[in-house]
DNA sequence: CAATCGTGGCG
DNA sequence: TCGCCAAGATT
Protein backbone atom coordinates (compact mmCIF):
# COMPACT_ATOMS: atom_id res chain seq x y z
CA UNK A 1 0.00 0.00 0.00
CA UNK A 2 1.07 3.66 -1.04
CA UNK A 3 2.79 5.20 1.99
CA UNK A 4 0.25 7.96 2.37
CA UNK A 5 -2.70 5.38 1.77
CA UNK A 6 -1.45 4.07 5.14
CA UNK A 7 -1.07 7.26 6.79
CA UNK A 8 -4.61 8.47 6.02
CA UNK A 9 -6.21 5.15 6.75
CA UNK A 10 -4.46 5.75 10.02
CA UNK A 11 -5.59 9.15 10.34
CA UNK A 12 -8.93 8.67 10.01
CA UNK A 13 -9.01 6.24 12.74
CA UNK A 14 -6.34 7.77 15.21
CA UNK A 15 -6.72 11.49 14.90
CA UNK A 16 -7.69 13.91 17.43
CA UNK A 17 -10.77 15.82 18.03
CA UNK A 18 -9.12 19.61 17.75
CA UNK A 19 -11.16 22.42 17.86
CA UNK A 20 -9.23 23.94 14.61
CA UNK A 21 -9.92 21.09 12.57
CA UNK A 22 -13.80 21.92 12.36
CA UNK A 23 -12.98 24.57 10.24
CA UNK A 24 -11.11 25.69 6.56
CA UNK A 25 -11.22 29.34 7.63
CA UNK A 26 -7.66 30.40 6.84
CA UNK A 27 -7.80 32.86 9.67
CA UNK A 28 -8.32 29.77 12.30
CA UNK A 29 -6.05 28.03 11.07
CA UNK A 30 -3.17 30.86 10.62
CA UNK A 31 -3.97 31.23 14.37
CA UNK A 32 -3.72 27.77 15.39
CA UNK A 33 -0.30 27.49 13.28
CA UNK A 34 1.60 30.33 14.38
CA UNK A 35 0.62 29.17 18.36
CA UNK A 36 1.41 25.61 17.92
CA UNK A 37 4.82 27.02 16.18
CA UNK A 38 7.35 25.11 18.92
CA UNK A 39 4.28 24.16 21.28
CA UNK A 40 2.27 21.31 22.46
CA UNK A 41 -1.04 21.47 21.41
CA UNK A 42 -1.66 20.90 25.44
CA UNK A 43 -0.18 24.38 25.86
CA UNK A 44 -1.72 25.77 23.02
CA UNK A 45 -4.79 25.04 23.29
CA UNK A 46 -6.81 27.22 26.05
CA UNK A 47 -5.13 30.38 23.83
CA UNK A 48 -6.72 28.73 20.70
CA UNK A 49 -10.05 29.35 22.18
CA UNK A 50 -9.49 32.64 24.12
CA UNK A 51 -8.22 34.21 21.13
CA UNK A 52 -10.85 32.82 18.89
CA UNK A 53 -13.63 34.02 21.31
CA UNK A 54 -12.81 37.79 21.81
CA UNK A 55 -11.24 37.95 18.06
CA UNK A 56 -13.80 35.99 15.86
CA UNK A 57 -12.47 37.59 12.95
CA UNK A 58 -9.21 39.12 11.12
CA UNK A 59 -10.84 42.45 11.68
CA UNK A 60 -11.26 42.08 15.40
CA UNK A 61 -7.65 41.10 15.91
CA UNK A 62 -6.50 44.23 13.70
CA UNK A 63 -8.68 46.46 15.85
CA UNK A 64 -6.74 45.45 19.51
CA UNK A 65 -3.98 47.08 20.82
CA UNK A 66 -0.82 45.53 20.58
CA UNK A 67 -0.14 45.45 24.34
CA UNK A 68 -3.80 43.43 24.73
CA UNK A 69 -2.76 40.97 22.22
CA UNK A 70 1.02 40.54 24.14
CA UNK A 71 -1.07 40.39 27.22
CA UNK A 72 -3.00 37.32 26.31
CA UNK A 73 -0.21 36.07 25.05
CA UNK A 74 1.06 35.74 28.31
CA UNK A 75 2.89 32.33 29.35
CA UNK A 76 2.93 31.14 25.69
CA UNK A 77 6.46 32.40 24.65
CA UNK A 78 7.89 33.56 22.30
CA UNK A 79 6.46 36.83 21.94
CA UNK A 80 7.58 37.75 18.60
CA UNK A 81 5.46 35.56 17.39
CA UNK A 82 2.32 37.82 19.08
CA UNK A 83 3.56 40.65 17.50
CA UNK A 84 4.01 39.82 14.03
CA UNK A 85 0.57 37.99 14.24
CA UNK A 86 -0.85 41.04 15.12
CA UNK A 87 0.92 42.85 12.69
CA UNK A 88 -0.04 40.44 9.96
CA UNK A 89 -3.42 40.90 10.87
CA UNK A 90 -3.33 44.57 10.23
CA UNK A 91 -2.02 43.88 6.85
CA UNK A 92 -4.79 41.68 5.77
CA UNK A 93 -7.28 44.11 7.38
CA UNK A 94 -6.42 46.97 5.90
CA UNK A 95 -4.72 46.28 2.56
CA UNK A 96 -6.51 43.08 2.14
CA UNK A 97 -9.56 43.96 2.39
CA UNK A 98 -9.60 40.98 5.34
CA UNK A 99 -8.79 38.67 2.89
CA UNK A 100 -6.28 36.29 3.71
CA UNK A 101 -4.25 35.61 0.58
CA UNK A 102 -4.31 32.03 -0.91
CA UNK A 103 -1.39 30.50 -2.28
CA UNK A 104 1.76 29.65 -0.78
CA UNK A 105 3.87 32.24 -2.42
CA UNK A 106 1.75 35.09 -1.25
CA UNK A 107 1.26 34.04 2.33
CA UNK A 108 4.85 33.43 3.04
CA UNK A 109 5.23 36.75 2.37
CA UNK A 110 3.64 37.64 5.60
CA UNK A 111 5.48 38.30 8.87
CA UNK A 112 5.64 35.64 11.36
CA UNK A 113 5.25 32.98 8.63
CA UNK A 114 8.31 30.72 6.93
CA UNK A 115 8.05 27.48 5.05
CA UNK A 116 5.82 25.67 7.65
CA UNK A 117 3.30 27.84 8.48
CA UNK A 118 2.69 28.89 4.34
CA UNK A 119 2.60 24.59 3.68
CA UNK A 120 0.22 24.35 6.40
CA UNK A 121 -2.50 27.06 5.96
CA UNK A 122 -2.11 26.75 1.95
CA UNK A 123 -2.61 22.77 1.81
CA UNK A 124 -5.31 22.70 4.22
CA UNK A 125 -7.68 25.80 3.57
CA UNK A 126 -6.69 26.15 0.11
CA UNK A 127 -5.57 22.39 -1.09
CA UNK A 128 -2.68 22.83 -2.64
CA UNK A 129 0.45 20.42 -2.22
CA UNK A 130 2.51 22.17 -0.35
CA UNK A 131 3.89 19.36 2.41
CA UNK A 132 4.79 20.54 5.63
CA UNK A 133 8.13 19.47 7.34
CA UNK A 134 8.46 19.76 10.75
CA UNK A 135 9.65 18.05 14.39
CA UNK A 136 7.42 15.25 13.54
CA UNK A 137 7.89 14.32 9.40
CA UNK A 138 11.52 14.78 9.84
CA UNK A 139 11.32 11.92 12.88
CA UNK A 140 8.71 9.95 10.76
CA UNK A 141 10.41 10.02 7.58
CA UNK A 142 14.09 9.50 8.60
CA UNK A 143 12.81 6.60 10.72
CA UNK A 144 10.83 5.03 7.95
CA UNK A 145 13.34 5.40 5.03
CA UNK A 146 16.12 4.97 7.46
CA UNK A 147 17.59 8.31 6.90
CA UNK A 148 20.35 9.46 9.18
CA UNK A 149 21.53 12.99 7.46
CA UNK A 150 21.08 15.64 10.65
CA UNK A 151 17.80 17.04 10.40
CA UNK A 152 19.05 21.03 11.27
CA UNK A 153 21.85 21.03 8.68
CA UNK A 154 21.10 22.55 5.59
CA UNK A 155 21.38 19.56 3.20
CA UNK A 156 18.86 17.54 5.45
CA UNK A 157 16.60 20.46 5.33
CA UNK A 158 16.40 20.53 2.03
CA UNK A 159 16.42 16.76 1.49
CA UNK A 160 13.68 16.27 3.84
CA UNK A 161 11.34 18.93 2.49
CA UNK A 162 11.53 17.22 -1.33
CA UNK A 163 11.36 14.10 0.00
CA UNK A 164 8.16 15.04 1.72
CA UNK A 165 7.32 16.85 -1.56
CA UNK A 166 7.47 13.34 -3.55
CA UNK A 167 5.27 11.56 -0.31
CA UNK A 168 2.19 14.03 -0.49
CA UNK A 169 -1.00 12.37 -1.27
CA UNK A 170 -1.96 15.51 -4.18
CA UNK A 171 -5.50 14.82 -3.62
CA UNK A 172 -5.76 15.96 0.41
CA UNK A 173 -2.53 17.59 0.71
CA UNK A 174 -4.22 19.09 4.08
CA UNK A 175 -5.36 15.68 5.04
CA UNK A 176 -2.24 14.31 4.29
CA UNK A 177 0.26 16.94 6.36
CA UNK A 178 -1.71 16.62 9.65
CA UNK A 179 -1.70 12.98 9.25
CA UNK A 180 2.08 12.74 9.06
CA UNK A 181 2.77 15.30 11.73
CA UNK A 182 -0.20 13.49 14.30
CA UNK A 183 1.32 10.54 13.45
CA UNK A 184 4.48 11.73 14.70
CA UNK A 185 3.17 13.03 17.73
CA UNK A 186 0.82 10.17 18.90
CA UNK A 187 2.12 6.89 17.41
CA UNK A 188 5.88 7.58 16.02
CA UNK A 189 7.38 9.67 18.79
CA UNK A 190 10.61 10.43 20.19
CA UNK A 191 10.51 7.83 23.07
CA UNK A 192 9.17 4.86 23.17
CA UNK A 193 7.35 4.75 19.80
CA UNK A 194 4.43 2.46 19.37
CA UNK A 195 6.01 -0.12 16.74
CA UNK A 196 4.68 -3.36 18.07
CA UNK A 197 1.17 -1.85 16.64
CA UNK A 198 2.68 0.24 13.66
CA UNK A 199 1.20 0.19 10.30
CA UNK A 200 4.46 1.05 8.99
CA UNK A 201 5.98 -1.98 10.93
CA UNK A 202 6.64 -4.30 7.96
CA UNK A 203 8.70 -1.59 5.51
CA UNK A 204 9.62 0.96 8.41
CA UNK A 205 13.63 0.67 7.54
CA UNK A 206 14.43 2.22 11.49
CA UNK A 207 12.07 -0.76 13.42
CA UNK A 208 13.93 -3.31 10.50
CA UNK A 209 17.37 -2.84 11.63
CA UNK A 210 16.64 -1.79 15.07
CA UNK A 211 17.75 1.85 14.85
CA UNK A 212 14.48 3.58 15.86
CA UNK A 213 16.30 4.97 19.18
CA UNK A 214 18.99 6.18 16.74
CA UNK A 215 16.57 8.23 14.68
CA UNK A 216 16.27 11.55 13.92
CA UNK A 217 20.08 12.77 13.78
CA UNK A 218 20.80 16.29 15.41
CA UNK A 219 23.89 17.75 14.78
CA UNK A 220 25.15 18.41 18.34
CA UNK A 221 25.57 22.41 19.15
CA UNK A 222 27.93 22.93 21.47
CA UNK A 223 26.02 24.78 24.00
CA UNK A 224 28.76 27.20 26.14
CA UNK A 225 28.01 27.60 29.72
CA UNK A 226 29.64 29.39 32.45
CA UNK A 227 30.64 27.67 35.44
CA UNK A 228 31.73 29.75 38.30
CA UNK A 229 33.25 28.21 41.09
CA UNK A 230 34.17 29.88 44.50
CA UNK A 231 36.79 28.06 46.46
CA UNK A 232 36.91 28.74 50.14
CA UNK A 233 40.60 27.76 51.54
CA UNK A 234 40.41 27.31 55.32
CA UNK A 235 43.86 27.05 56.61
CA UNK A 236 44.04 26.04 60.33
CA UNK A 237 47.63 26.69 62.09
CA UNK A 238 48.22 23.98 64.17
CA UNK A 239 50.36 25.17 67.25
CA UNK A 240 52.64 22.65 68.50
CA UNK A 241 53.06 22.91 71.80
CA UNK A 242 56.77 21.15 72.11
C1' DC B 1 23.93 30.26 8.94
C1' DA B 2 24.30 29.72 13.86
C1' DA B 3 22.17 31.97 17.56
C1' DT B 4 18.13 33.37 19.60
C1' DC B 5 13.57 33.45 21.23
C1' DG B 6 9.74 30.93 26.22
C1' DT B 7 7.45 27.66 28.46
C1' DG B 8 6.31 23.20 30.21
C1' DG B 9 6.65 18.11 30.15
C1' DC B 10 9.35 14.16 30.35
C1' DG B 11 12.86 10.46 31.87
C1' DT C 1 18.20 18.50 38.68
C1' DC C 2 19.25 18.46 34.05
C1' DG C 3 19.16 18.01 29.09
C1' DC C 4 16.24 17.41 25.41
C1' DC C 5 12.41 18.47 23.08
C1' DA C 6 7.57 20.55 21.05
C1' DA C 7 2.72 22.04 14.59
C1' DG C 8 9.55 27.41 13.44
C1' DA C 9 10.82 32.10 12.09
C1' DT C 10 14.01 35.64 12.04
C1' DT C 11 18.37 37.91 11.77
Amino acid sequence: MKFSNTLIYWYLQNNRDLPWRKSKNPYFIWLSEIMLQQTRVAQGLAYYLKFTTTFPTVFDLAKADESTVLKMWQGLGYYSRARNLHFSAKQISNELNGIFPSTYEEIIKLKGIGDYTASAISSICFNEPTAVVDGNVYRVLSRYFGLNTPTNSTSGIKEFKTLAQTLIDISQPGTYNQALMDFGALHCKPQNPLCETCPFSDSCVAFEKKLTKELPVKEKKIKVRKRYFNFLVIKTEIIKQF
